[in-house]
DNA sequence: TTGTTATTGCGAAAATACTTGCAATAATTT
DNA sequence: AAATTATTGCAAGTATTTTCGCAATAACAA
């Protein structure tokens, strides 16, 4: 049976109030301000708990690695910013997956990463 | 002085006749059939010379991790097929940069990965 | 052909990212 | 409140990928 504790909350925590794909290391750091003694592997047991259950899913970005974000958005991109490091889910595609498919290719799926600044950090 | 050796015109003649981002173990497994005694640690530090040369580059695919392509080609998309597990340049770009940036952001790049199977593997 | 040294092969070591064993803690049931 | 056991913290252990030390080899200059 699934228990209630106080790591685990602060963890989903962190994820409803940044709102965006999370790094391990600052799903860490974040969630050890709730919970000071927060550790690494439990970070990681309950990041493996929650994409089993769904509530998670992975994201691969190929700068910053591999990230979690919260299921049930709908297909978007990503943007990284080289200033403050963050990604931010776009809503919206752009993306016209035929014109981009060559003949004789079949095209399941796609992945769209912009990288600049974000509006916070521009200008 | 740079020497040209057996080990490092295999590896580049592998990217010749691939034409298509690598990874190091296919780079490796590919070069020894040339050079039977082609050594891992040969490969990494002959990618690291010719990534600095300028004749090659990295790419960070979000599935497949790590791979290295020739220089010299015009911006692209990458599709990946899920049955051969290749990595395919795909010239020409479909993405509107513009109607993918939201307003305030700042985009100064941006990495199209498709996913699917290739004209080879499909029907 | 000989000398110099870039390069290689090999095994060990480092770096990174994640997992596990285990005793202690704490959430939940009864 | 007591019992049960999921969960945690900690440290050690894995797994994977890349790098390094070093002696042997081989490319190139002279």
């Amino acid at each position: 049976m699934i228990r209630n504790t106080t790591q685990r909350n602060a963890i989903q925590d962190v994820f409803l109030r940044k709102d965006r794909p999370l790094r391990v290391e600052e799903i860490l750091q974040t969630g050890s301000e709730r919970v000071e003694s927060l550790n690494q592997a439990t970070v990681y047991r309950n990041l493996k708990l929650l994409v089993a259950s769904g509530w998670l899913r992975i994201v691969k970005h190929p700068k910053l690695g591999i990230l979690y974000e919260r299921t049930g958005k709908a297909h978007h991109h990503y943007f990284h910013c080289r200033s403050c490091n963050h990604l931010f889910d776009l809503p919206g595609c752009a993306l016209n997956e035929k014109d981009a498919t060559p003949p004789g290719f079949t095209t399941e799926a796609h992945e769209v990463f912009l990288f600049g600044l974000c509006s916070g950090c521009g200008v």
